[in-house]
DNA sequence: GAGCACTGC
């Protein structure tokens, strides 16, 4: 370690210095000057220490080479923080152009964009900033911008070429979220069409460094090129019109305008962290790909001689036995949902309970994603000395928690996985065998701060036979968003698309069909205007999206706002399984009898009551207020912030388009009436034994438990989501009026039928529709 | 008459 000499004649560090430096993104007390100089030698010795450090001209020099570089960096390589400062250096932000990098997590992009930021010794939000949404801390001279792939999704919208980046840095790619999946597609369209441009060329032709521009030629290139939107892609059959943009730069060229007028090449890296470098490479046309040594501690892997037939009863027997015999240090085993974690959390405390007097104690914490905050962070609360900590967690931990501590990993090789079937638009949770990368990464949770152990309840055959990565997002869900984004995008044939993993056409061509049935697409299947685009300016499921354009002519779009805002969140009520009566009986506060849509409408307005009676909850106290309020209604205080942050984006972006905010008031059927209009296809109707079928399916449905409409019997309903658990279930659900139906959806619906339907005598056994 | 992994705009 050439670099990392000089300091090894400095006197050792304080230990606490040391450690809290190591915690990203952790708010610090101000430094008195001593202070500050010291960990800024700190952060500079760690800097140099890191495994990436050695190779950053090699880096500089191959980005420079290459227009597409793939990077395999393990954990603690160091190239999330690092690379991009290389860049920096290297020259890459000359003329004003930015090097952007992509997190799939908010979270990572805040706290990464902190961290570099304090290495260059910068404020964030100055030359080091970060963008996710509900947050821009970027600003004109921000160089090195972190964030999240939607966010980026959204600015090429905007600006279809992303021209004021130099360097695009997809980060994690290995997770192939649906957002990093299309960023792929997209940036190597991008990559293509820049280095097509005039200068692009005229580099290649002179050898030509990186260009040198005077700054703010890049707004200026925007205004004067507003047509490039619609020349700059491949698949676009306007595809003249970029022969016609190249005959204009052309012109530019004689004139003199070619180096403020013309694009610089995008380079592209792709970041990963697993071994899966080859499919990159192809993807990305042969690209080259370079190694970055982690730096990760060993963990010994344990498997079971014979396959275990109870994972439950498996993990809670290891669970007991490492710690009987193991040495100190804190257990996380994973598990698949809230239901295993309390269960599994009653049977430790069970078992515990009849221990010897002696033995060592156990702290069981649990985390999921439906846990309010304050006891999810009771898993970074250290054990008292002498007790061990035990983790029982669902895939939260394997990436987005990283809880310190841990030594051993319980790994029963399961997880609930969300399946959709585009032939039936059902929804379905299913417990599945994980991948060997997801095996591979619980293992590694036991490896960051030392030597660890993770004992896999299965037999290494079965590992064998797992398969290598785990199927990416973009071939599991619906593709609604990702098609209407391809559309607003200029992109008119989303079944050519160069998709690195292509979804079944299958999928496609139901999404198609569901945004043409929606009026987004027109009969050519281009993006209708305004309907169409306004529905993709705004950031909502496309169903969602057209509600809410709806809602303005029923003369009710402040319900339907407050509506969207909460369906676009998950479980806004904490439902303890212990505690079922007294959710229940708090939620009654809120229930509307005429549905769910309603009870959201009035949690939301009460909330924002709360939040106007004690402030913005700014000081401790109001947080602590509001807090309680959350607590005793069973609220997730975390799901409404988040339901009240989209309400104002939303309402924003509805003021923006030019659209009118009205309210129905205390005449709940206009907006009921809009719930049928926009929900339509989501219609069941009651039979005679009590139970429900979707009217356009012709699938027997139940009203979930969760719902206020469950044990009632509606004669007609609309529901928001089918999911398929023990039973097809329908959540978030209103009354309707059948009648409405045939109005207000006359293509699908007639009154005919819906009255045959409703006869005493049809018993309502004939299908609607075929 | 009884239940829901994780992200993201």
């Amino acid at each position: 370690m050439q670099f990392g000499d000089h300091f090894k004649a400095m006197k050792p560090l304080d230990p606490s210095v040391k450690s809290e430096a190591c915690v990203l993104g952790q708010k610090r007390k101000k430094s008195t000057p001593k202070e500050a100089a010291v960990r800024k030698c700190l952060i500079l010795e760690q800097k140099c220490s890191l495994p990436i450090f050695s190779a950053r001209e090699k880096l500089i020099h191959q980005v420079n080479q290459n227009n597409t570089l793939i990077v395999i960096g393990e954990t603690g390589s160091g190239k999330t923080t690092q690379l991009p400062q290389f860049l920096y250096a290297g020259g890459f932000c000359k003329a004003g152009k930015i090097i952007g990098i992509t997190q799939p997590r908010r979270v990572a992009a805040v706290s990464v964009a902190s961290r570099v930021a304090e290495e260059m010794d910068v404020e964030v939000g100055k030359e080091v900033g970060f963008s996710i949404r509900f947050e821009d801390a970027t600003s004109s001279i921000t160089r090195i911008k972190y964030m999240t792939d939607g966010m980026l999704l959204r600015e090429a919208l905007l600006d279809p070429l992303l021209k004021k980046y130099s360097v695009v840095i997809v980060d994690e790619a290995h997770e192939r979220t649906i957002h990093t999946d299309v960023l792929f597609g997209l940036l190597k369209g991008i990559q293509a069409r820049r280095s097509n441009s005039i200068e692009g060329k005229f580099r290649e032709e002179n050898g030509a460094e990186w260009k040198k521009t005077k700054r703010g030629d890049v707004t200026e290139d925007s205004k004067r090129n507003g047509n490039d939107q619609k020349a700059a892609w491949p698949h676009n059959q306007k595809a003249n019109m970029f022969e016609t943009s190249i005959e204009k730069e052309k012109d530019h060229h004689a004139n003199g305008f070619l180096m403020e007028k013309s694009l610089s090449p995008l380079k592209i890296v792709i970041m990963s962290a697993t071994l899966d470098a080859q499919g990159f490479s192809d993807y990305f046309g042969g690209a080259k790909v370079v190694y970055i040594q982690g730096r990760q501690f060993p963990v010994e892997i344990y498997y079971t001689y014979m396959p275990e037939a109870d994972y439950l009863d498996a993990a809670l027997i290891t669970t007991l036995q490492v710690h009987i015999e193991e040495d100190p240090g804190d257990v996380l085993v994973f598990l698949t949902g809230q239901e295993e974690i309390e269960s599994m959390e009653r049977l430790l405390h069970d078992r515990i309970s009849c221990f010897p007097e002696g033995t060592a104690k156990i702290m069981v914490v649990p985390i999921f994603a439906a846990l309010p905050s304050d006891q999810q962070m009771k898993v970074f609360k250290a054990a008292p000395v002498g007790t061990r900590k035990v983790i029982l967690a669902t895939n939260i931990a394997e990436t987005s928690v990283t809880i310190p501590g841990i030594r051993y990993v319980i790994d029963p090789g399961l997880v609930k996985a969300r399946m959709y079937n585009p032939r039936t638009g059902v929804e379905a949770l299913a417990i599945v065998p994980i991948s060997k990368a997801q095996a591979l990464q619980r293992s590694g949770r036991a490896g960051r701060e030392g030597p660890g152990k993770c004992f896999r309840l299965y037999t290494e055959e079965a590992f064998h036979k797992l398969d290598d990565v785990t199927v990416p997002e973009i071939r599991r869900c619906n593709l609604s968003s990702v098609v209407l984004q391809l559309k607003a995008l200029g992109i008119d044939d989303v079944l050519g698309f160069d998709f690195m993993d292509k979804p079944s056409r299958m999928a496609i061509v139901k999404s198609l069909e569901h945004l043409y049935t929606l009026g987004a697409l027109t009969d050519e299947g281009k993006l209708s205007n305004p309907v169409g685009v306004q529905m993709a300016r705004l950031p909502l499921e496309p169903l969602f999206a057209k509600a809410m354009l709806m809602s303005v002519s029923f003369k009710c779009s402040e319900e339907m706002l407050a509506a969207v805002a909460m369906l676009s969140v998950e479980s806004i009520f904490f439902t303890p399984q212990d505690k079922l009566k007294e959710v229940n009986l708090a939620k009654l506060r809120f229930s509307s009898s005429e549905g769910d849509h309603i009870t959201y409408v009035n949690v939301l307005c009460a909330y924002m009551g709360e939040l106007k009676k004690i402030g913005e909850p700014q000081d401790k106290k109001a947080k602590k207020s509001l807090q309680n309020w959350c607590n005793i209604h069973f609220i997730n205080g975390r799901s409404l912030k988040r339901a009240l942050d989209i309400h104002r984006q939303i309402q924003g972006y509805i003021q923006g388009i030019g659209l009118e905010l009205l309210s129905c008031g205390e005449d709940y059927s206009s907006f009921r009436r809009c719930l049928a209009a926009s929900f339509f296809l989501n219609a069941a109707c009651k039979q005679p034994d009590g139970t429900f079928r979707a009217l356009a399916s012709g699938q027997i449905v139940s009203i979930h438990p969760s719902s206020v409409m469950f044990g009632k019997k509606p004669d007609c309903i609309i529901f928001n989501e089918l999911v398929h658990t023990n039973k097809h279930y329908i959540r978030n659900v209103t009354r309707i009026d059948p009648l409405w139906l045939p109005e207000l959806a006359p293509r699908f619906y007639c009154t005919k039928d819906i009255q045959t339907n409703f006869l005493p005598d049809s018993q309502g056994q004939k299908p609607l529709q075929d």
